[in-house]
DNA sequence: GAGCTTACTCTACAGTTGTAAAGAATACAA
DNA sequence: TTGTATTCTTTACAACTGTAGAGTAAGCTC
């Protein structure tokens, strides 16, 4: 399967993350999750996680009467979707301007410069 | 000012990318820029425009017949902004897991890894 | 000054996104 | 078996996004 770029909403984020905490879950239990930080109610949920199921992102199998939806992607696939689109939006594609900008807007703690060096040894060690 | 979060759509950020690079300049300009990538017409890019106008993305001044553009948001701001989303989305607003994410998937040249470290040297010499 | 060119204004329209009410079906409880 | 609760289905609608045609105004050319 090509490896298509699969852009998510915000909606959507918030959506799938869910699913792929609860999965297979149902809208209902969804819509529960989200409660607290997003004030929809059941339809609402519901029709977002059906279009997603049109769009692909989301598939579902009835039990019964009951509809348990999975997400059709990996939370992988759609971080990568999302950091490529970035990347190639503000940064023209390119890690180290990226990099850049992050390290000049002083973004970064020093714990944070700390993990970055011990995954970037990590990564010499073990190509 | 608040630095408020601006998000640019995807036309926006061709727009606006053309408009730094030739601000302050005039729609027509910002079309025939875009023709090869973008087969826009002018009404297309025009009314794109002026609905950044609108939405604070970009200022106009009129002189006489003609008018000219010009951002009313750096590229900083708006890479911010756009690496600040992607951020929260994906990587629940964590810098390291994202880096995670970067090593993981293999996306990072020996190349990149040298300018990294570099960037990380430099920092911390002058913090 | 009549036409050509350039740029601007106004209006439109279909698709997507966020949002949800109203109604139908099913199952459970008394 | 009749109400009650749960879940699903259908339909709607406004805002935003991408796309652009048609018409208008103003300056330029001969």
């Amino acid at each position: 399967m090509a490896t298509k770029n699969h852009e998510l909403t915000e909606a959507e984020w918030e959506i799938i993350q869910v699913v792929w905490e609860h999965q297979p879950c149902a809208a209902p239990t969804v819509q529960e999750q989200l409660a607290d930080r997003k004030k929809w109610t059941y339809s609402t949920v519901k029709t977002l996680m059906d279009r997603m199921v049109g769009k692909g992102l989301l598939t579902t199998q009835r039990i019964r009467n009951l509809i348990l939806y999975s997400a059709a992607i990996t939370r992988r696939q759609a971080q990568k979707g999302e950091l490529t689109k970035t990347l190639a939006r503000a940064f023209g594609g390119a890690f180290t301007p990226m990099m850049q900008f992050m390290f000049d807007s002083n973004a970064l703690s020093d714990t944070e410069l700390d993990e970055l060096e011990a995954l970037i040894r990590r990564r010499r060690r073990q190509p």
